[in-house]
DNA sequence: GGAATAGTGTCTCTGAGACATTATGAA
DNA sequence: TTCATAATGTCTCAGAGACACTATTCC
């Protein structure tokens, strides 16, 4: 054994946060489409004082880990969720320079295509806090000056988002109570980054079942009015449990593993 | 303001936990193939003393969360993993009858088609340790009688396997170095659970670049002699942390508001 | 009518599955 | 030779993409 560093040996054990990456679908006001914008809050205090970071916070002792995503959520941008599941749990030694943290983050989308440009943003007139603005999620200049390792973060979440909406009704979730195919193909060519045709996008959304037609049209429009559909399928703002729908996505690429060398103590199992 | 419980207030931070969901390949004296095998942990202590559980432990202060999950998984098999991916983190406020505990589980595949039918199982010859066992992954009664939520843990974890395997490499890291097709197909079917057509699923394999067929043929069967092929590709035994994003993407879509309500106490971002 | 988008029809290509056929070694 | 599995070839069908074409509205 080693009793070297006693010090370390009497180290608190690794506090516990919630922190959560939250999309919302915005007018980007230079290049006149809608892009993924996301809020972010300044912090203030150190470390990375002054840098922006995702909101986030520790885990009540009476909160389920997806109500801490919510509530954080709530308290940043006045926002329920349209969706919101769990990302991964972050535990590197590092990721702090002050006491080590594990956070459990999650991610969110919320509706709102809100005022404020340089402001409260999506949904964001009521609040006027200047340590909370919304920036392009796929700004390289914003996620370069992230805290912490909140840039990974952020960009894993983006790699979730886009496999997701592969082939999960997710759009509507950025979307409001009606909308027309040509906005929901906006959405997916927003989170994809490509261009899709517009004739087989159509065939294949009619034929999911829940994407239902409305005897509504768009008006206002230079030309021919589209018709309004609205979602049918299951609208409940957040999957509780693990995500036991739909299929698969990606493999995950492989980083480095350790592994410890022989089996010292026998295992405690003493926690779930 | 709420000062009613103030027990509640004392109460001590959620207890943080990692444990790990190990998958062999075995052969099932029952039936006659191959099924899924993990490995599980008696208890010695309250709650759930006597009932089966996941291995699993504490986090220590200087281990990342995957070089924990590997420990227990040395502690409790001798092995060491050919694959390891964070599965969930499990954060419910009723998970343990005493103190919350939340658990990031991972989900592990080992080789070995080891010995000691009702003992040791997989790569278990060194061990012998009466309060580990080895049961079919898939066995209701085994998967009703676990300890805490972990019934549900192994049934996310079987889900997620299922799907992984589906597109990915994952099968050879059940087999040995080398294995022919037909082995393969063996892993396949009994993941999926259920019979695939060998012609077809030839063609797939061979298909995929990282497959590749060695000049070597298996001996000793009854019949004509299978080729023996190997994988080239990856072989780091553990895939851990998220998956790093690959493309970016760009934004352009609909038109819709939808407004907030209010905005309780401000974030409290001090953690990461 | 012209412009622009909404919406439909149709062709091709590809990949999965079903299944027939040939090859090869052991008993 | 017979048997069981290895390995290959072929057919069909369904879904995705490419793209031509019609429909409807505003200007």
């Amino acid at each position: 054994m080693d009793y070297a560093n006693v010090a370390e040996r009497r180290e608190q054990p690794p506090a516990l946060a919630v922190s959560t990456v939250i999309f919302a679908l915005r007018e980007d006001g230079n290049v006149g489409r809608k892009t993924l914008w996301l809020p972010l809050v300044r912090r203030t205090r150190e470390p990375f004082k002054g840098r922006w970071a995702l909101p986030g916070g520790p885990l009540g002792a009476r909160q389920s880990l997806q109500d801490a995503a919510a509530a954080n959520l709530l308290a940043t941008t006045g926002l329920v969720p349209q969706y919101l599941e769990q990302l991964y749990a972050f535990g590197g030694l590092d990721r702090s320079p002050s006491r080590r943290v594990v956070s459990i983050v999650y991610w969110a989308l919320v509706r709102g295509d809100g005022p404020a440009p340089g402001g409260a943003g999506p949904g964001g007139a009521l609040r006027e806090d200047p340590n909370v603005a919304w920036y392009r999620a796929e700004d390289p200049a914003v996620l370069a000056d992230l805290a912490f390792d909140h840039r990974q973060i952020v960009e894993y979440a983006l790699w979730r988002l886009r496999n997701k909406v592969e082939y999960g009704s997710i759009a509507h979730r950025l979307l409001g109570e009606r909308f027309t195919l040509a906005q929901v193909r906006e959405v997916y060519e927003a989170v994809l980054g490509r261009a899709l045709d517009p004739a087989n996008f159509r065939r294949q959304l009619r034929g999911t079942p829940d994407i239902e037609a409305t005897d509504e049209f768009l008006q206002g429009g230079k030309h021919r009015p589209p018709r309004l559909y609205r979602y049918t399928g299951d609208t409940t703002p957040a999957a509780t449990g693990p995500p036991l729908p739909q299929h698969p996505a990606q493999a995950a690429p492989p980083r480095q593993a350790s592994h410890p060398e022989h089996h010292p103590a026998l295992h405690e199992t003493d926690t779930p």
